[in-house]
DNA sequence: TTCTTATTGAGATTATATCTCAATAAGAAC
DNA sequence: GTTCTTATTGAGATATAATCTCAATAAGAA
């Protein structure tokens, strides 16, 4: 099933390029509509898996929320702030290796994993002093 | 706010407890309702958070799937495969520190990480390989 | 036994994502 | 340039996981 070059399609990678790293399906639907209103929210979709499955586009699925999706700059992974809900980015250089070590154990044929860390941003760490002196 | 304990309550620790580890809200909301029928889902859901906020049990979610939620056995996360949906166990010992190493490095409060695996389980792989022979 | 209020059941609602299907348009064939 | 095939689109319906609403119920303290 050859891939035909869509306007939507080009506006779809651009608009992840453009909002950097970890921006949701809805987030890429709503900065394209700014331009485009008349785009589909179901096109959008569908190109974001289009464009994964191309390796034009990483997906990160987010346990508890949205799947983000990035410009494939380079590997890494996220956390998650149990408060704000703010994602950020985590380098995963020493994770490298995790795969290979537990195919050898069980034979499974691996395609992947992913790591949401949770936790509480600084930010977040600081307001609650402030709001809850002990 | 102080718990009370409802029979409700017992019955999703114990369902949870006996199907073993990583069942699904649903797959544990029908089996309470085989010998209860009247169980409400918002109930068993309810429980299930209330349950792991306590300690109880545990849970584990997993980006592109419904929650599971384990007897606490032991640490360990999960592998989905990508053809039978069916999920597994993987141990983590060599994991454990993974927080620690970030936590230097951010500032970040952690509470946890999920990590889950993708791939392809041992039985798939055969029968791929019977059914597409190259 | 009485009283307070945590908890329940039923169904509505939210959020994320996919599916349906007629209409459109990409790009190959002519 | 014109025709043709079919991948893709837009709009809305549908699916799935989970939470919320609220009156009725019941746990457990008084």
């Amino acid at each position: 099933m050859r891939k035909r070059n869509t306007i939507q399609r080009s506006l779809v990678l651009e608009a992840v390029n453009r909002l950097q790293c970890h921006a949701t399906a809805d987030e890429i639907y709503e900065e394209i509509k700014k331009d485009h209103p008349n785009i589909s929210r179901a096109t959008v979709y569908r190109n974001l898996n289009v464009l994964s499955e191309m390796g034009e586009i990483r997906r990160m699925e987010t346990p508890g929320g949205a799947d983000r999706f990035d410009h494939r700059c380079h590997d890494h992974c996220h956390v998650r702030c149990q408060k704000c809900g703010r994602v950020f980015d985590v380098d995963v250089d020493f994770i490298t290796g995790l795969e290979q070590r537990i195919r050898d154990a069980h034979g499974f044929e691996f395609t992947g994993y992913d790591i949401l860390f949770r936790g509480i941003c600084p930010d977040c760490q600081n307001a609650s002093q402030k709001n809850e002196p002990k």
